[in-house]
Parts: structure tokens; sequence; C-alpha cells
DNA sequence: GACAACATACCAACTGGTTGGTATGTTTGA
DNA sequence: TCAAACATACCAACCAGTTGGTATGTTGTC
């Protein structure tokens, strides 16, 4: 357990590492970029990291921490109905698409797209922050499907997942097309599909 | 437009990179792999190509070519019905999800998930592939919303390109979990949406 | 409480190997 | 015979990782 006092150099890394995955991938990030970025010397990077690799598996449980944290402080918890949370999550997620790609896609996603083949500690860190990420929707998806009486022939974790794919597919087509309108609109077809799943379209729909 | 006969080494280095690409990544992947694969010299390479960056444009035009023609060929196409030939092209896709990761992935996709910053060229060649392939797509989603008389609120164009994020989004899921299943309940998802868009749930469906 | 023994955190300089790219050939086909 | 299509040999810059070291704790012992 690292001093606290004074931003250690470890989490200075790890935060840098987060912003340059997302700006450039993690292929094209140097060790040395990283500890530019950190203002710290690469004696200090491989003091904390045993290797580069490691430090990508690193930086994706530390993405874990950092948007578990921010998803769980966030207000859509406190709608009573479970369907209302699950819509309430579809909507912060778009409300989130803001400023460029790099500020607002998901480290997980990007690095796991690269590394997947190249290591097996990045990808089952990236793998553990996506799925667990889902899982946490999963238990409002299971209540709302308790709740609305439904008996479907698809499941809440297979739900949940089809949001996290959304959202990764959001991204490389705002990525492609630099344009996060294009993304706003995937997760609109994504809210639309899950109010038809428990029978609640808008009123203005046709 | 180089000749034909005993592939060239253009060809031979486009194939060899939509084949590296998949499997590492465009940055991660270097010029002597490349030219190792494709059985040709750093000398050939850089005649037919004056960067490497150049050589991820070129694949990515390449994948456009080689998937265009695989699509256009396919048999949903005979379908009478244009809603049929949307539902038979997420079936057609549903079925290519077999092999590995990197078999069945898209190349634009992962090169614009980690290029989108670094190369404008890339990064249009990638988007041209990804929304050039949903425009295919578009033109049976309008005919059917005729067909259909239906007056939505979301666009044929935006349910095309939505196809395209479920897609891209299985992919990461499948690389991250190293399981293929996932990405066939996306898609299971994604069919599911679009025939309750035109009002024809399956009969099984609760 | 004081001092030795050890651990942690960090640094600047360096290394061998790899990188994308170039300069200069040689071969091949019309 | 002449240009396009390749091959060979090479380079400077950069890469991840190592080295040997310092400064600052922390812990155990009497």
């Amino acid at each position: 357990m690292p001093s606290i006092r004074r931003a250690p150099a470890r989490t200075k890394l790890l935060d840098a590492a987060l912003t340059l995955i997302r700006q450039k991938g993690f292929s094209a990030t140097s060790v040395d970029e990283l500890c530019q970025a950190a203002g710290v010397t690469k004696g200090a990077f491989f003091h904390h990291f045993e290797s580069k690799e490691a430090l990508g598996a690193a930086a994706a449980n530390h993405w874990s921490e950092v948007t578990g944290a921010m998803f769980a402080a966030a207000d859509y918890h406190r709608e009573a109905d479970p369907l209302a949370r699950v819509l309430g999550y579809i909507e912060l997620r778009k409300s989130l698409l803001e400023g460029e790609p790099a500020e607002f896609t998901c480290v997980a996603g990007t690095m796991v797209q690269e590394q997947f083949g190249a290591s097996e500690d990045i990808r089952t860190a990236c793998r553990d922050s996506i799925f667990g990420h889902a899982a946490t929707l999963e238990a409002d998806i299971s209540a709302a499907i308790a709740a609305y009486g439904l008996s479907p022939n698809w499941t809440a974790k297979s739900l949940a997942l089809h949001s996290q794919a959304v959202l990764q597919g959001a991204f490389i087509l705002a990525k492609a097309s630099s344009d996060r309108g294009v993304a706003r609109d995937m997760v609109d077809h994504l809210s639309r599909y899950v109010r038809s799943l428990f029978h609640r379209p808008p009123a203005q729909e046709a």
C-alpha cells in the first residue's frame, strides 16, 4: 500500500495511461510518453510496474474503479421503478457523449480491441471491466422483468451486455465519423428497444 | 491497376495486412512482419506504399472491396420482401460469427479504434468502409418502411448505422470474453429490435 | 529512545534490439 | 531499351527494459 500524500507516481502513471490510451491506443503509447505525461521517470515506472503490459492491466483495473465509483454515485439508482433505473442509466450514458471521442470513449473497449491476442492479463482485466459494469445493470433488468411480469426468451444478462455492445459500437462510429451525434442516435435506438421489450413505447411513437 | 497474374506484391501485402491488423492491430504490426507474411521484401513495400500509414488506408479500402463483393453476392438480396432482406442480412452476419475473433471481426472497426486520432487518411478510409457498408443496408430499410406503411421517428440511415454499432460492439465483447456466443446473443437482440420496429415479433415471443 | 537493518520510492544514464524509412542495386516484361 | 517491379543493404531514431545509485521511511532490538 503506497503512502497517500502527494499523489504517488503509480497513481499519476495510471491516470496518464487512461488519457493516453484513449487518445492513441495502447501500442502507440510509449513508456517514455507515459512517464512524461505523468511527470515521473522511467525508473519510477518500472519500480511500480514490471512491464508495459502490467501497466496496461493495472490501467484497466484503475478504469473499473474510477468509472465504477462514478456510476455508483449516479442519480438513476434512486428511481423506485427498476425499468426507470435501466432507462435512466441509458439516458446518463447518452448525456456523457460530450466533447471529443477521446474524452467519452471506453478505455477497456479500446485496449481489448487491440490487445486481446497479445496479452491475457490485459484481456481479462478489460473483460472484467466491461462485464463487471454490465452486471450492475443486469440486476436492475432482472428486477424490471419481475416487476413487469415478463417471461422473456432473452436473459437479463444478455440485454445488459447488449447495452454495452451498442455503446462500444457507438464509440467506434463516433471515432470513425468524428461526430458524436451518430453515437447519440445509437443510444436512442437502444432506449427504444428496451422500452419495446417492456411494452412501454413512448407516446409519440408510430 | 497492377497486373493480375502471379499475385503482385501489392495485393499480397494488402491481404497480409487484413490478417495481421485483425490479429494484432495496426500499430503493433510492423512493416517487417507485413513483408514476411506477404513473402516480399521491404523494397517492394515502399515501392507500392509511400508509408506504413498509406498502407493502412489502402488496406481499409481493400477491405471495403473484399467485403463489398462478398455481401453483394449474398443470397438475402433475392428476398422479395425488403424487411426479409434486412432480417436476412442480420442472419447472415450472425452466421459469419465462426472461428476465432481475428477471423470474423472488422478490419475497419479495429483500425479506426486505434488510429482515429493519428491519421486522417486511415480514419476516413475506415469511415467510408463502415458507413458505405451501412448505406447498402439503408436502401432495404427504406424500402421496408415504405412497404410496411411506417412513419417512424427514426431514420433508415440511423437504423442501418445502429446495426453496424451492434456488430462492432459484439466484436469487442467477443474479443474481451473469447466467446463468440456472446456476439451471437447481441445479433439476436438486434434482430428482435428490427422485427419489433416493423411490428413483426416472432411467434414464440412473450 | 537510539541505532542498525531493511524496505520503499524514485532517478539519470545506458543498452541491445526494433522501428519506419532510404539508397542503391538487379530483374522482368513489353 | 526502358520503366516498372522488385531485392539488398543499410541507417538514425526510438523502443521497452536494466543498471547502479540516492533519499526517505519503517521496523526490530537492546
